[in-house]
DNA sequence: CGAGTGATA
């Protein structure tokens, strides 16, 4: 308690109190380090708002969630659960007693969408809202939607809910501004000084032709000689470039004389450390141990160390300016992963990782020029980039029928809304005129993306659920095929894959994926089991969590008066097969000339094989695959694939090329007319070819080459790789 | 002939 009365928020304490009962909204803002998250809800139980209903606060992020109800159960010396608890997917700590509640943002959306009025909550406290993430921005958007207008605001309610929204200090009139002009309450911080130099490596036209490794290297060497005891974070954009500066420091850093080479003579050594996600957990929490004395500590870290994992005792930031980013692109229908330059918030919260306990130093590898030219003010916030199908259907569940001019907080780019009503309507989750069908009612219980969330019902209306459920799961976490960087352990990884691949019988990705869960689940020591055959234990144990969930949600469904029953006559194999089509056949490609295959979704993209997959190098034999996803790289690659027969998805093939986006766009904006519906599907049946016209279609796109954007990804990798390359031979 | 930034329901 007496360590919370130092807190710059203390000081405020009354005034916040009386802000929150003055308006229906507040912005607060604060750094890091004010105390608004912790102690903000803990005000408004004293205040005895509580009577009244919860308080909701939302996180971005499991863990900060998880630790924050940790920390202020324990400044309100209440057991966690009781009176302050928290919720997140598999773990829901909390009792009839909670009134304040920590969540994740995505759970609250759940909660909306059983309870649009929120009718147990009193308060709802959005934090971190400058980090805009998807769940985030569309909690905001909802909530001034459903709660902005006085006169609905208390419909249904006994009193109006309460929105507080908490956000670091940029953009803070932007956001008042979108929620009514409300008002702002900004917190002093208390973070300490950090000072900025920029580099001379990375000038604006340097984009992807400058090794910015090797000058993260020399960088962060020139600091572990030059600057005082203190330890380092340097920020790169992936676990190979993470490995390769890691051996060039290591290599560097073992020819220093420490009687001469080094300024401070406290400083004896230099202990360097890799991080990023896929790590192994223990080796993760060794980042966190203190460096033995005089020696220093240097992090070599993804963007993982900007806001999940904080590191005690960082003084210097090397910045390569740099992140790996998942952009969706609606021209080929496809989410490329980037190398792109970072924000200059972005660049303002990586600097700040080094002002954390004591004044820091941050280092920039670029130029101030790159900084003006390059470098975007704000991050394209991920409801922008991403593709929007489960959000749209989430909206129209929620009766929000215009889901173009629905108050986004940065509106996505309209072809995005419309490729999601376009995959919606294929999916038969909305109908014709943008109303979601009894199947989308269904598909929007299930936490996956809706093409998986159709394949798992068709099973479950099929009774085979026990085949799809493990699939679904596989699909939902982090790649569990671990492939070590040593050529050796390559291979024997690779020989250990092919054997569980030949284990299922048929050659079918999906199929090895349930294989693999279910000789992992049976066995008697499962994680020594992954070990044995080069698989992630921590990623297949959260695949388990994920099936149990979704078996759950599932036999929920299916207890349902109207759940769909349906029958099958033939092989389990096929039965399978047909499944995966009901939710994959927007992912079916046909073989084309030699090892290339013609996607069928419309932009007729070449694509080949993987190499990881199953089918690799038995494609003469294939005429007809489905897959799961797309890779960009030195060429464009379908992953997880499974061989199909055409009979299995003709009919639903012709749906894919009948929608025309500008009656979706209609659709979209105003409800539709018995009379206007009849039209377009007069204008339809006109319009529709025999059989043949799919592969008509087909032939034309083949010709069409793949976009200029995959051309441009793919040059971009070549180049990258190729200076790769250059860095080793450095070596 | 070859790949895995970071979150989340």
């Amino acid at each position: 308690m007496s360590e919370s009365k130092h807190l710059p928020i203390y000081r405020h304490k009354a005034e916040l109190i009386q802000a929150v009962k003055n308006s229906n909204f507040l912005v607060v803002t604060g750094e890091t380090g004010s105390g608004k998250t912790t102690q903000l809800p803990q005000y408004l139980y004293q205040a005895g708002i509580c009577k009244d209903g919860k308080i909701g606060i939302t996180q971005p992020r499991r863990v900060a969630a998880i630790t924050v109800a940790q920390r202020v159960a324990q400044e309100m010396q209440c057991t966690l659960g009781r009176e302050v608890g928290y919720q997140v997917r598999f773990d829901d700590c909390t009792t009839q007693d909670t009134v304040v509640k920590y969540m994740t943002d995505g759970c609250l959306l759940r909660e909306i969408l059983a309870d649009s009025l929120l009718s147990q909550y009193r308060v709802v406290i959005l934090d971190e809202v400058h980090e805009r993430s998807l769940s985030t921005d569309i909690l905001l958007g909802l909530l001034k939607k459903i709660f902005s207008d006085p006169a609905k605001a208390t419909s249904g309610r006994s009193v109006p809910l309460k929105v507080v929204v908490m956000s670091a200090t940029l953009d803070t009139d932007k956001l008042s501004a979108f929620l009514g002009d409300c008002p702002v309450f900004a917190i002093p911080g208390r973070t300490f000084p950090v000072t900025c130099t920029f580099g001379s490596a990375v000038g604006p036209k340097d984009i992807e032709s400058t090794n910015y490794v090797k000058e993260v290297v020399k960088v962060a060497l020139n600091v572990h000689t030059t600057e005082m005891a203190g330890d380092i974070l340097v920020f790169l954009t992936g676990q190979s470039e993470i490995e390769q500066a890691c051996d060039l420091l290591y290599e560097k850093a073992e020819s220093i004389d420490y009687r001469y080479d080094v300024y401070d003579q406290t400083v004896e050594g230099l202990l360097i450390l890799p991080l990023y996600g896929s790590m192994p957990t223990d080796q993760q929490r060794q980042i966190f141990q203190p460096a033995p004395p005089r020696i220093r500590k240097c992090v070599v870290a993804t963007n993982i160390a900007a806001t999940s994992l904080t590191i005690n005792g960082i003084k210097y930031i090397v910045d390569s300016g740099f992140v790996k980013q998942l952009n969706h692109n609606s021209r080929v229908g496809m989410d490329i992963l980037e190398v792109v330059p970072i924000s200059k918030s972005e660049a303002q919260q990586r600097a700040g990782r080094a002002g954390r306990t004591s004044a820091g130093k941050c280092f920039r590898i670029y130029t101030k020029e790159f900084w003006e030219k390059k470098m975007p003010e704000f991050t394209v916030p991920e409801i922008q980039r991403t593709s929007l199908t489960s959000v749209v259907l989430t909206l129209k569940c929620l009766g929000i029928h215009d889901v173009i001019r629905f108050p986004y907080l940065d509106c996505p780019e309209e072809r995005f809304i419309l490729e999601a009503l376009k995959q919606l309507y294929q999916f038969d989750a909305i109908d014709r005129r943008g109303r979601v069908t009894q199947l989308g009612e269904l598909m929007v219980e299930l936490p996956l993306p809706p093409g998986l969330a159709r394949a798992v019902l068709k099973a479950a209306s099929l009774g085979c659920q026990d085949l799809l459920l493990p699939v679904a799961a596989m699909l939902s976490v982090e790649n569990i095929f671990i492939r070590p960087g040593h050529p050796n352990k390559q291979k024997e990884a690779d020989i250990k894959h092919r054997a569980l691949a030949t284990r299922s019988g048929s050659m079918n990705d999906f199929a090895t994926l349930l294989t693999v869960f279910q000789a992992c689940k049976s066995s008697d020591r499962p994680s020594g089991w992954c070990k044995d055959n080069w698989i992630h234990w921590r990623a297949l144990k959260s695949a388990f969590a994920v099936e149990t969930q979704l078996q759950e949600i599932v036999a929920h469904l299916q207890r349902k008066r109207d759940f769909p029953v349906e029958t099958f006559d033939g092989q389990k194999n096929e039965l399978f097969r047909r499944c995966l089509c009901a939710g994959y056949f927007t992912n079916v490609a046909r073989r084309s000339v030699g090892k290339a295959f013609c996607t069928m979704d419309g932009h007729g993209s070449i694509v080949q094989i993987h190499p990881s997959s199953s089918l690799f190098d038995q494609e003469a034999e294939l005429n007809w695959v489905l897959f799961h996803d797309v890779l960009v790289t030195s060429r464009v690659y379908i992953r997880t694939v499974c061989p199909i027969q055409y009979e299995w998805v003709k009919d639903l093939l012709p749906k894919l090329h009948e929608v025309d986006v500008y009656e979706l766009s209609s659709v979209a904006r105003k409800e539709v007319t018995d009379e206007e519906v009849k039209k377009w599907e007069s204008r339809e049946a006109a319009k529709r070819r025999p059989e043949v016209s799919t592969v008509d279609v087909m032939k034309k796109l083949e010709k069409r080459n793949n976009e200029a954007t995959v051309n441009d990804a793919r040059a971009r990798y070549l180049q990258r790789k190729q200076q790769k390359q250059k860095g080793k031979s450095l070596l």
